[in-house]
DNA sequence: CGAAAAGTGGTACGGGTGTCCTGATTTTAC
DNA sequence: GTAAAATCAGGACACCCGTACCACTTTTCG
C-alpha cells in the first residue's frame, strides 16, 4: 500500500523481509534489495526524497508528453539527478509508470472530490473545462494502457471505482446503486471526450444535468 | 477520402495533380511525389496491392501490442516485404499510424452496426464480448493517443460520431437528440471499461438496459 | 525507341533506449 | 574502529528506431 502514502511518509517495509513484500503487489511498487540489486525506498531521508523527486519527474513528462516520454534519462533530466538513480530506485520503467500512473489516479481523484465538494457536481464540467487538459491526457493514456498490464489494470480500476465512490458519496447512494453507475458512464466519457476531442462544452453541460435529472429523479443534489 | 474506400478500391487521385490532395487532408492520407520523395497511391495495381498489405500489417500490430509496436521495421517484416517500401508508400510512421486508425474506426462501425441490425441495441454488450479484445484495445489507444495529434483527433471524431449515428438511427431518432447521446455515453464508457478493466459484463447488461429504458421512455426498441 | 517517371530494396546515418556494471563514497551495525 | 550494507554516479552494453540515400529495375509516355 506504499503507493498510497504521500511522498515523505515513514516507510514500514525497511524491516528486514523485503522478499515477502515483492510478490503480486498490484500497484507495482516494489521494495528491498533481496541480491543487492532491487530498489528499495530507502531508509535514509534524502534517498526518499530523491526517490520522490523522480517520481514527479515521471508523473510531470507523463503530463507533457504521455508514456511515451518517460524514459529513465528523461527523468532523470527532468529530476536533476543522474541516470543510474531511477534504476537504483526503481525496479524498471514499468515500475516508474505504475507509481505514477497510481499517483496521479489518487491526485486527480482528490482533487476532483475537493472540487465536488465546493461547487457541487452539476460543476463537474467546469472543473474538466480548467484542468489541466495535458496531465488527464497523461492519465487517460495510461488508463487504456493498463488494458495490455496486469498491473497497471488494477490502478485504472481503482480510477473507476474511486469516481463511482464519489459519485456515490454526492448522491447519497450505496456504490453499487445503478443509478450512480450510470451517472459515471455519462460523466466518464464526457470527461474523456473533452480532453481527447476538444468539442465545446456546451452540450457536456447540458447532458451532465439531464443525466443528474435522471439519477436524482427530481431530488436537488 | 481515400481511407475510406475499402483495400483494392479504385483510386482517383492519380490524375497528375498529386499536390493539390497534399494540404490539410485530416485523416493523414497523403498522395503524390512532388519531388520524388513523398509517396503516393500507387498507379499500379500491384503496389496498391503491395501498401494495402502493409496497411493491414500495421493494424495488425497496433492490434497486438498498440501503437508502440507499429514500427516500420515490424510492419515490413509482417508484410513480408523490405523495410524501404515503408517509406516509399507512407510519408511517415504518422501517416501509417493514422491510416491505420481510421481504417480500424471504420471497420469496427461496420462491424458494430453490422451486429446492431441482426442482434439489437440491448445486445450490444455481446457483441463487446465477443470481439477482439485486442483490437478494441488498439483502437482505444489511438482514440487516446488523438489528444495529442491534431490529425488523429479528427478520426476520433469520426470514431465518436458514428457510433452516436448508429444510436440514433437505431432509435429513430435525430443524432442530437440529447436521449441518444446520453445512451451514447454509457455505451462508450462501457464498452471502454470492458476493454481495459476487464470487469464482468452482467452488470454492464444491466446499465445499458436501464439506459435504454431512460432512453425510450418505455418504448421497446 | 529512349528518356523520364515510378518502383524496388539494400544499406547506412544519427539518434535513442532500458538495463547493467563497477568503483567510490557514505552510513550503519557490531 | 572496522566491516558490511547502502548509496551514488559515470559509463558501457546490446539493442532499437525513423528516415534518408542510392543504385538498379520496371513501367510509362512522347
Amino acid at each position: 500500500m506504499n503507493a498510497l502514502n504521500p511522498p515523505g511518509s515513514p516507510d514500514e517495509h525497511t524491516d528486514g523481509h523485503p522478499d515477502e513484500h515483492t510478490d503480486g503487489h498490484p500497484d507495482g511498487h516494489t521494495d528491498g534489495h533481496p541480491d543487492g540489486t532491487t530498489p528499495r525506498t530507502p531508509s535514509q531521508e534524502r534517498g526518499r526524497r530523491r526517490r520522490a523527486t523522480l517520481l514527479n519527474a515521471a508523473v510531470a513528462l507523463l503530463t507533457e508528453g504521455g508514456f511515451k516520454a518517460v524514459t529513465h534519462r528523461a527523468v532523470a533530466q527532468r529530476a536533476h539527478l543522474p541516470l543510474a538513480a531511477t534504476t537504483y530506485y526503481f525496479a524498471s520503467r514499468d515500475q516508474l509508470l505504475a507509481e505514477a500512473f497510481a499517483q496521479l489516479v489518487e491526485t486527480e481523484l482528490a482533487t476532483t472530490r475537493a472540487w465536488i465538494t465546493r461547487h457541487g457536481l452539476p460543476a463537474l464540467t467546469d472543473q474538466v473545462a480548467t484542468a489541466d487538459r495535458a496531465r488527464q491526457l497523461g492519465l487517460w493514456e495510461l488508463y487504456v494502457h493498463a488494458g495490455r498490464d496486469p498491473v497497471l489494470q488494477h490502478i485504472a480500476r481503482r480510477w473507476t471505482d474511486g469516481c463511482v465512490r464519489l459519485i456515490a458519496e454526492t448522491l447519497g447512494r450505496p456504490e453499487n446503486d445503478p443509478r450512480v453507475r450510470l451517472l459515471y458512464t455519462t460523466v466518464s466519457t464526457l470527461w474523456l471526450e473533452h480532453v481527447v476531442e476538444q468539442r465545446p462544452l456546451d452540450e457536456a453541460r447540458a447532458l451532465l444535468g439531464l443525466a443528474l435529472t435522471q439519477a436524482t429523479a427530481g431530488r436537488t443534489p
